[in-house]
DNA sequence: TTTTGGATTTAGCTTTAACTAAAAATATAT
DNA sequence: ATATATTTTTAGTTAAAGCTAAATCCAAAA
């Protein structure tokens, strides 16, 4: 059995691997805010129980059982936060706290129930995929809304931001995964959008809608 | 926020000093399953943080602020126990290690949409009473089978094991909250007794029936 | 090429909660 | 009443996982 701690740190060079080629223990360090040190202690622990691959003063990089694992916390991450929209009520803003400490306790079998009760799903309330028991990872858009081309409908697909404030903004604008809107203007320089969704006119900044991914309907 | 460590010997303690006069620093060890200078030393943690009472070498006893936090991990563990037998199917000889587990590390949030799912419900699954929000305990019975009055009918209020192969031999002969039956004899010097349950005859142990908490009808 | 600044690691300390071995207190038996 | 046995506490160690301060490495600038 893993620590939570152990746990906690390749859940986080996973996703900083997944949008940098390299990783540094610096980088962990920042994104798990604790100190240097710390982060290189838990990297060199990491590597010796083969989970991850460490170059000194160069970077970290999961093996791939640390991989394994990682999708395996992600996949009881992202159960639990639908769970807990889909069946306890929770608002999207508020799942991934609730997630973020439980799912470093439950059980296989509580795994394997709330699957069969949410009937196997593969995203997520943010639509984020859930990798399946055997490390298979759906597909998802990596398209962001902030270099769609204009003119055109869309479809959003994910939203990729946990921050509760983000998501209660975004939600209030109107949008959320499976919602399709139309694009009609981009501003030039990281300008706003114009967008319509369900006959109302919405302008987000470019911030935002680097976070949204979307498909075309 | 109290370490998952000092809530598990905050719990045991309450329940030991249910059950005897004076809990000593071994008992506690025991049943925990530590050395007895670890019990020791949580318990003189404790007594500084005004949870429990200790005198050297006499005994331990919990304070009303420790009390307070026994029941409500009573409250977080039992409302778990009957949410994973009734929302998620798990059956009752499997909810206490998970409920055991989860108590420390879900938020009030959760504690109150769970008690709202399940109708602020007052019994777990083994019929052990939920404290409220507020500490108020439900009644329940004290009256063991083991030294009810034969030909008369009774109900099975409370199953007090919770020892998974106990529940599941209990639960084969057809014993758990609310089944009335037909105590017919009993055996002198601890011996077995003589039930009836929906026309069926069963026979148990003085050791069985002793954890059989009763109602007359 | 050398210097210097930032990134990374090493060294050593802290806290929590366990442990063993030894000492002290209490209880039991002669 | 004393001796012995049992219980409980004290003393000191260990392992995780964090920290700060100091040393080392690497890379950019002079």
């Amino acid at each position: 059995m893993l620590s939570q701690s152990i746990e906690d740190y390749i859940k986080t060079i996973y996703s900083l691997q997944q949008h940098k080629q390299t990783v540094t223990t610096n980088d962990v360090a920042g994104r798990m805010e604790v100190s240097a040190p710390s982060a290189t202690n838990m990297v060199k622990k990491l590597a010796e129980m083969n989970l991850a691959q460490h170059v000194s003063y160069k970077g970290v990089r999961l093996t791939d059982s640390g991989i394994k694992v990682a999708l395996e916390i992600l996949r009881h991450h992202r159960l639990l936060e639908l769970y807990l929209h889909q069946a306890l009520g929770y608002s999207w803003d508020k799942v991934h706290d609730e997630a973020e400490h439980l799912e470093h306790h439950i059980s296989e079998e509580f795994e394997d129930r709330i699957d069969s009760l949410l009937g196997n799903p593969q995203y997520d309330p943010h639509g984020a995929p859930i990798p399946s028991r055997d490390g298979f990872i759906p597909a998802i858009s990596h398209d962001s809304l902030a270099h769609a081309e204009p003119a055109f409908e869309y479809i959003i697909q994910r939203v990729d931001d946990e921050r509760p404030e983000f998501l209660r903004y975004i939600g209030d604008v109107g949008l959320f995964p499976n919602v399709r809107f139309h694009l009609v203007a981009k501003e030039p320089f990281k300008g706003p959008l114009t967008l319509i969704i369900d006959n109302t006119t919405k302008i987000i900044g470019y911030e935002s809608a680097e976070k949204l991914f979307i498909l075309r309907p």
